[in-house]
DNA sequence: AGGGTAACAGTCGTGACGACCAAAACCGGA
DNA sequence: TCCGGTTTTGGTCGTCACGACTGTTACCCT
């Protein structure tokens, strides 16, 4: 903040009352997996404007709460989710006319839950749903104000996070498969990663993910039984796996 | 924003004044480089509070403009400098009594410019300089309000922005030698970086760096004159250097 | 003219990574 | 119980990126 230090106006000593207000509320974008998909959970809006439209959860800003904070309350109003599972302020927004009833600031979080079936548990009457995002983005679903722009800088940012942290963690559960695991990168990056090669990447690196000696039933297919993982303390400086370049060169066309 | 959907208050229809106000301000971290050296644009204080603390300049935020445009123009106001020299957006700031004064919350913008003598020319009477970021960083100097936070999470930005984009070109001017955009990931990562290797790394990579057929004059030492650069058009998609780990194994201790 | 310095060119060895193959371990059905 | 299908897991191999290092070119200054 600080007041201009020159330039003219206001001065020394101005009137704090001088200054245009505005509102101030933040913006959560939940993301999660379902069926190997990457979702966003949406909430249809109840009162004008942009009524009986999909829009992503939020509320104003306390004066007594941090930014974060008033992140983590909305999120836990609308998942129940509690658990600092990863939620990361990742832009403001604040074009005029952007709401059309005042000026009104939004700075936009991002959280990461795993899958659960009971994430519209925490909501009251007002309908939510998980959409995957590559209906929210493709105009199939017209989103309130601009949060259809928030919603594409939240998954461009994920994008970027999966490759120099270790994110993709907080999508699973506290114990996962490296195929689970595999499916996150292969699901936000839309590219296909051998198992094989995904697998002595994460191993290799110490620290990153610790084996639990069990092992996950196989599913319907059938299938060797999966080793357990749980998630090391090097999911937050690094990660294992980095998205190459688009990398065209198959041998398949020899 | 969006107003809760559920969660009991402000349920249909709610009074648009009946929400906590704000003063959002737009600061703006300006980097440079100088002699080697990561330098930040501060200015001093002239009034109350943290009246004659260095602080980074910054300004309100008028309803008629976007946050990016109020960057723009604080930019303009503190270094003359209109051009789109490259500012990104990378945090917003709302702790609660972070302004002694009022709620304020900010959003700070990075600004990288070009080594330039004149950038205090644009400011008038209040005091402006060029501090190295280590000084400005390591307590040396007591900044205003959270402005010691901000500018450490603009540094950690550059730094992160350096291996994924090529911002590396807006800190030299519009034609340059490798010798020279060497020195800005040296400066900014902290790091040594070998001047044969490095210029393999970034000549073929194809439209990153365009060679003039000039060449610069060599300096009071002499040496053999290197050629002038100018940026290519993938500056901005991707990065020819990356980070490599701390890496620890210098040979220099035999 | 010669020493110093910096840009530029080339070599070499290590290591990371993708493509690929094969064994192990489980499923379901015949 | 045997067998094909499926998934995990372990291993090999070739390519290539990259750091370390050496040598050459072209300018400075004295």
């Amino acid at each position: 903040m600080t007041t201009k230090t020159g330039g003219g106006q206001v001065p020394a000593g101005y009137d704090p009352s001088r200054f245009p207000a505005f509102a101030v509320t933040v913006d959560v974008v939940i993301l999660t997996m379902s069926g190997g998909r990457l979702h966003v959970l949406l909430v249809r809006r109840g009162v004008a404007p942009y009524k009986g439209m999909w829009a992503i959860p939020g509320g104003f800003k306390r004066p007594t709460e941090t930014l974060g904070e008033a992140a983590k309350r909305e999120l836990a109003q609308e998942t129940g989710v509690d658990s600092a599972s990863l939620l990361t302020q990742f832009g403001a927004y604040g074009d005029p006319g952007r709401d059309p009833r005042m000026n009104v600031v939004t700075v936009a979080y991002l959280a990461v839950i795993r899958e659960v079936g009971a994430v519209v548990a925490g909501t009251d009457a007002a309908e939510a749903a998980l959409i995957p995002v590559s209906e929210a983005l493709n105009e199939q679903i017209e989103l309130a104000f601009d949060h259809a722009q928030i919603v594409r800088d939240a998954v461009e940012r994920v994008r970027a996070d999966l490759d120099l942290t270790g994110i993709a963690t907080a999508f699973v559960g506290p114990t996962f498969t490296l195929a689970e695991l595999r499916t996150v990168y292969e699901a936000v990056w839309g590219v296909q990663l051998d198992g094989a090669n995904f697998r002595r990447s994460v191993v290799t690196v110490d620290g990153w993910v610790i084996p639990t000696g069990r092992r996950a039933r196989p599913g319907a297919p059938g299938g060797k039984p999966a080793e357990l993982y749980r998630a090391g303390r090097m999911w937050k400086y690094s990660s294992p796996i980095r998205r190459s370049q688009p990398n065209e060169r198959r041998k398949a066309d020899s």
